[in-house]
DNA sequence: CGGGCACTAAAAGTATGACGTTTATGTCTC
DNA sequence: GAGACATAAACGTCATACTTTTAGTGCCCG
């Protein structure tokens, strides 16, 4: 996950982002562009680029006379998709998975409700097929399985809400699904309730009743929310 | 709004920002760097620079021996504040308006009752004064003041909810309030109902009650959105 | 003693030229 | 016609020199 290894830059970016946002440097320090280029053994052409990127996120502001000053956390960009997967990586991972999702509680239920109206038949295809899929791997240990088929689930619904917002938010919600998955004990399967509701939300959609697909959308961030209240308390 | 003129860099990324998210060179065009910096008389390192923040928005892609490609809308990052700014300064406005005021719709009822459990009393103060101020401004041509207490009242509501992420949206509620006002009819004051309910929260989010906080929250939304559909139809 | 002004130097900003690296594309052969 | 090969175009990286801004220092004067 750290360096992705396509080039330096990406390399130096990573680095420093991960590092930044896990609090290494804490606000108000100063990096020194030469310094940096010395400790990764690349150009100051490299770590300028770098720095202009973590400048775009808010996390630094470079000025002249005194170096790269650590912004504080209040002002960084957190909808970069960057700087969600630097945070969920890092130490406060607990914290960031809770704001999100909160944030998950919030927008899916609207979306379910506006895809009632404006999912296509593909739409509802996949939605459907999706929920099949859950079912399906929703017992016998088959977690990795039934991740994925949740993924691509919460993805069309957010897609189908024909909201550009919300649409983008799909890669977030992948990101909370998959965090929480991977940090939860291994052996016991899914909420069976949350998997119905799932179908029913499919169901829902396909009928175009937003009411009923943005109530039973809310239960399921109600069940996500309690979830997290007990494994992180 | 074009160049803030703080550096070469923020003249060109701006620029080409606003153009790249005006749609002025289509999905798939094709950008040299050095025609780039021949076009702004710029050097290279600039204008690399430059595209490697275009590129941490998605808006573009970086390839050798093809040269810099505009990405397609649906991998923009839209949450990138800079990216609002320059949709929001372009054709697609209203579009962009629509889509950001259904965000909001979903996002500020959940942060209005987060706020009634979590708001200081420095917040709750805070709150009343900004409800007042708008019913102050609410007549006799006062949109700019009442604009002004409107985004202090929603920035601290959002603040309030606790949430880090909901607090982000601080700036993107500001800017379609701002939106939405500068371009309605210069005439009209505010919708007296709306500022009712302005203080309305104040006072639930004051006595805690989560979910009047929310509901009157959500009949505001319910209004912008009306409001949106009479403006742009 | 204090405040303001000029000077200095540190660090980022910019420009340029050279070279490395990847890769789309055309060509050549079988 | 398919595959291997060569080529060149564009970005990627580096090194260096120069410019510009500005925090900090210290001097001078009131």
């Amino acid at each position: 996950m750290t360096t992705e290894g396509q080039g330096l830059h990406t390399h130096v970016l990573d680095t420093l982002g991960l590092a930044i946002t896990a609090g290494a440097y804490p606000q108000g320090s100063v990096l020194r562009t030469d310094e940096v280029a010395q400790r990764f053994d690349v150009s100051r052409t490299v770590v300028r680029e770098v720095v202009r990127v973590l400048e775009s996120m808010h996390l630094v502001e470079s000025r002249r006379r005194v170096g790269v000053t650590v912004r504080p956390t209040e002002e960084w960009n957190v909808y970069d998709p960057r700087v969600i997967r630097w945070r969920l990586a890092g130490a406060d991972r607990p914290r960031q998975l809770r704001s999100l999702t909160v944030l998950r509680s919030a927008i899916e239920p609207v979306a379910a409700g506006l895809a009632a109206h404006h999912a296509t038949p593909e739409q509802c295809a996949e939605l459907t097929e999706c929920a099949l899929g859950m079912v399906a791997t929703s017992r016998g240990h088959q977690l990795e399985g039934y991740l994925e088929h949740d993924i691509a689930f919460h993805r069309v619904v957010l897609n189908a809400s024909g909201n550009e917002m919300f649409a983008r938010l799909g890669d977030v919600v992948a990101e909370v699904l998959a965090g929480r998955t991977h940090h939860r004990v291994m052996f016991d399967d899914p909420d069976p309730a949350a998997v119905t509701l799932h179908v029913q939300v499919a169901e829902a959609v396909r009928e175009g009743d937003a009411v009923r697909a943005e109530e039973i959308t809310r239960q399921i961030a109600v069940g996500a929310l309690a979830e997290l209240d007990v494994l992180a308390p």
